[in-house]
DNA sequence: TTTTGAGTTGTTCGA
DNA sequence: GTCGAACAACTCAAA
């Protein structure tokens, strides 16, 4: 008999309960990934580098990993009976994709004999495990997070399986899959910022703990200097497990852990909210008055709005596939609140973009910057982005690096080039619509049309 | 059942 | 220049 590990985001060998409860017995192991044909252009970039990692690691250990396109109802059964595998080992998972596809599987599997275990992998808790004293689902941040705390995180981890009882069969290359962009190559400055797969997962994270840990809680604030960890898309492809990085970070962390509970948070809406990415938890804001304008949301996409933040944020995330945390909310919210454009038109540019595309994640973040979320801001929380540049960015260094056409500009009018003089602009050899737009819309107009916008959502 | 306290990340205005 | 209040009302979670 044999057993068969499916891999989705638990792309790893150390902590991984799936593959470990395969190998325990020394018996034949068959490994097989199929594509997610969901996964956005950046996140196929990711997950091509991710897979070769893996099935390296793999081969090193004597195992082989299998690549196949497909339904995984038809796959896995196939492949289960041509190997006669009596159990399948898979990573829980939230999205209702899998879920739904999860609860197929389990009824196909078990006309063949076959048992489905799938393992606690992606998250700190299983899913619905954190809830109220009434039993329900938490929709508030500060008490789901206090209830995990109270709860614990679960350690001990599972080293990786000494040797792996490698089954071959049939499978795809994984150049055939063409998730590398070729013309044109747009993927120079991810290979620059990131090792995608376990090994690479780590290294950042001993980075991490090694010095920018100790400032975390207010160098994550600062875009311009490497102080948050960037292991959001190692996390999300489960390269590493948020456990394990968790009881790395130790109880010294708090801030930093609870950007892992915030994670945990997003998996916990999604489990009650499957539409998250789409339908606004409030449902009010199904009839908020979005003004759609293609050229806006283009010109914000390209990183051209003429608000230097939100165009070196839009920028970062172009060219490395990341974007850092704070720009993101300042970005986010010039989307929605000055240019009053859908927030799903932000969702799908991010999922399309960040290498760390997450159903939960992107889909609360999202629902929250633009007021619809379970854990809403208050909607007169418009952010000002010369404000939140001059605050975060104050030395420019965020913004010269990603608008090198404003580098020149000093500080005083970095971040509202449009309000600097005639000989300011033209010593720092900036054009204002030729070489650098000018802003979309006044944020002086800006704010108050969003007030008002949101008024009406609330009925007045 | 009712009550009470609280809710990631902000901005503006006026004293 | 600094600081506190106002900006709404509602829902959630726990006592």
């Amino acid at each position: 008999m044999a057993s068969l590990v499916w891999f989705r985001n638990d792309l790893r060998l150390n902590d991984n309960p799936a593959l470990s409860a395969a190998c325990e017995g020394g018996e034949p192991v068959a490994l097989l990934y199929i594509l997610d044909e969901r996964a956005g252009a950046a996140s196929r970039w990711w997950l091509h580098h991710s897979l070769t990692a893996l099935a390296r690691d793999i081969a090193a250990k004597g195992g082989v990993l299998l690549l196949r396109r497909g339904d995984p109802l038809v796959i896995i059964p196939e492949l289960a009976a041509a190997l006669d595998v009596n159990a399948v080992h898979t990573a829980r998972a939230y999205e209702p994709y899998w879920r739904e596809t999860d609860r197929a599987l389990d009824a196909v599997l078990k006309k063949q004999d076959v048992a489905l275990h799938r393992h606690l992998s992606t998250s700190l808790f299983p899913p619905a495990r954190i809830t109220t004293q009434a039993g329900k689902l938490y929709g508030v941040f500060t008490p789901f997070a206090k209830a995990c705390l109270a709860a614990g995180v679960p350690g001990g981890s599972a080293p990786a399986p000494a040797r792996i009882n490698g089954v071959q069969a049939p499978s795809e290359a994984l150049e055939d899959w063409d998730m590398l962009p070729a013309r044109p190559d747009w993927a120079g400055g991810m290979r620059a910022e990131w090792t995608p797969g376990e090994a690479g997962a780590h290294g950042r994270l001993e980075v991490f703990l090694a010095g920018p840990v100790q400032k975390y809680t207010t160098a994550r604030d600062i875009p311009g200097v490497g102080g948050t960890s960037k292991l959001s898309p190692h996390v999300h492809f489960g390269e590493i497990s948020p456990r394990y990085v968790w009881h790395r970070a130790g109880a010294g962390a708090e801030t930093f852990r609870k950007e892992l509970l915030w994670r945990e948070f997003s998996l916990n809406l999604l489990w009650q909210h499957q539409q998250l990415r789409t339908t606004p938890i409030r449902p009010e804001f199904t009839a908020f008055p979005w003004a759609p304008d293609a050229a806006a949301l283009r010109a914000w996409q390209r990183g051209l709005t003429g608000v230097p933040i939100v165009d070196a944020g839009m920028r970062e995330l172009w060219a490395t596939g990341w974007m850092h945390n704070r720009v993101r909310m300042i970005a986010a919210s010039y989307l929605v609140k000055h240019l009053l454009q859908p927030w799903q038109a932000g969702e799908a540019w991010f999922w399309d973009t960040l290498c760390e595309a997450d159903e939960a994640a992107n889909g609360a973040s999202w629902q929250w910057v633009a007021g619809c979320g379970a854990d809403a801001a208050p909607y007169f929380r418009v952010f000002n982005p010369v404000l939140q540049g001059q605050k975060f960015d104050a030395d420019g260094a965020y913004v010269r690096k990603f608008v090198p056409e404003l580098a020149r500009l000093p500080d005083a009018v970095l971040h509202q080039p449009w309000a600097a003089d005639a000989a300011t602009l033209e010593s720092a050899r900036v054009r204002l619509g030729t070489d650098y737009p000018y802003p979309l819309v006044e944020l002086t107009a800006g704010r108050p049309r969003a007030l008002a916008a949101y008024t009406k959502v609330r009925g007045g």
